[in-house]
DNA sequence: AAGCTAGGTGTACGGGGTACACTTGTCAAG
DNA sequence: CTTGACAAGTGTACCCCGTACACCTAGCTT
């Protein structure tokens, strides 16, 4: 009996269990709640066990980058650069949707892993042999920044009408208070807040649709990429032009 | 002479001087090694006397936060919608490179702080008076995303060639033999980190020009911002041209 | 049988944020 | 002059974290 619980217990752990193992901890329980010894916790093992399969904090969450990665599709073969681009990136996003630590992760990270840098290769590869220059392509890459990745550095995390000062279960009539502040400190905020989604009878506007947003920007850059790869742009000539 | 000895050490200590302490210390030593304990020793006090003029970390970063914005530049007052939007992204820039702490600090935070607000207000007040729709500002702050605070999420931190693999201090036949199979594995980074500033004469692109990168992308997204202003943009149009 | 090795353990260190009970210096009211 | 309230600073302690290091143990190789 003691044999048959240490078969259940014991089988190996290795790298790719502790990863598992992280990437399910994270979306359970939040990025921030991710520690080494929460970890060992829930493999059933002690936290310097893990020591042996991953160097430091450090490795784990790039091996977890590493697997988030691993979810998002391939280019697709036979497309034009552009929709090559929006799809692969709208696939980025739907891995970080999945995994809601991935934001902070990549923000911590220092990238260079090796599958970084091979999403990245593929992913300027897209431009190269869609016909840019790999002067363009070097500030699109930048232009892009975050957004490669599926995300925004958002604005707009909470429904507006939500501070610091005003929990969301506050009681209703309250709440039409702070949102009468808000509307005599802050007319601008609450004016663009709610003109969104209007339709949908909520006076404070929840929650916009970040798909909507995020795919409202991705669009504005390709279309500006492709307007300057039309027009043979070139950074020389843009520094030139400024001066 | 213990009087005087009092006298200096106990200039009050007020919350404004352990908010300046704070960005001093975080300027000199980085983000991460910003703590409470190690603030309170600047200062010349025990951890615990802080939180006698901040609630806790969270609130003090708040105030650093608070800080930084007072140090951006304000709207320029007649200026069209354009330019004053360029020129405050552009002194926010400045401002959070006087302040390297200030990304790490700015993603950490929840925002919603009065001082954040305040920011925003203001922010989205140039376009609505430059004729933007509500609507459309809404979208196009989304898009500003981080920008608006003077950072991208930068892609390239370190010179290309620089892996986690690969130290900078390396002796300089490992660097070129690393540089093989860098463009082996990498051929596209390779290409579009070689690209850029080849003129001075360094093999591996040491760096590229971020004011140059930054401007980039905002002038892209500016551009398009005004170009959907004028031809009377609305999301209700977007949608149903999406479906 | 001997010994090497991979995987798991136990203990311990230095760091972090902060709760709580405490002293001390200052100043106004009695 | 005393008193006592209050704000500022202190000391101790707790629980969290990442991880160095010495150790044990099972299983496989020689």
């Amino acid at each position: 009996m003691t044999q048959q619980l240490d078969a259940v217990r014991r089988t190996p752990l290795n790298r790719d269990r502790v990863l598992k193992a992280a990437v399910a901890l994270a979306d359970a329980s939040g990025f921030d709640s991710l520690s080494m010894r929460r970890l060992a916790d829930v493999l059933g093992v002690v936290p310097m066990a893990l020591y042996k399969h991953v160097a430091n904090k450090e490795e784990l969450l790039d091996g977890m980058v590493a697997s988030l990665i691993g979810e998002i599709d391939p280019p697709v073969p036979d497309a034009d650069w552009k929709s090559a681009v929006r799809l692969r990136v709208l696939s980025a996003r739907r891995a970080l949707q999945r995994h809601p630590w991935a934001r902070q992760a990549i923000e911590s990270r220092t990238n260079k892993t090796p599958a970084v840098l091979d999403y990245m290769e593929s992913f300027i590869g897209t431009f190269l042999t869609g016909g840019f220059t790999a002067d363009l392509t070097h500030h699109v890459m930048h232009a892009l920044g975050g957004r490669m990745w599926g995300f925004t550095q958002e604005l707009f995390d909470e429904p507006a009408g939500t501070t610091a000062e005003s929990p969301p279960d506050a009681p209703p009539e309250a709440q039409a208070a702070m949102f009468e502040q808000m509307a005599a400190r802050y007319p601008n905020i609450v004016a663009i807040a709610t003109s969104v989604r209007h339709d949908e009878g909520s006076v404070v506007g929840h929650g916009c649709d970040d798909q909507l947003e995020f795919e409202f920007a991705l669009d504005l850059l390709l279309d500006g990429f492709e307007r300057l790869r039309e027009q043979g742009w070139s950074s020389r000539q843009a520094r030139s032009d400024r001066s």
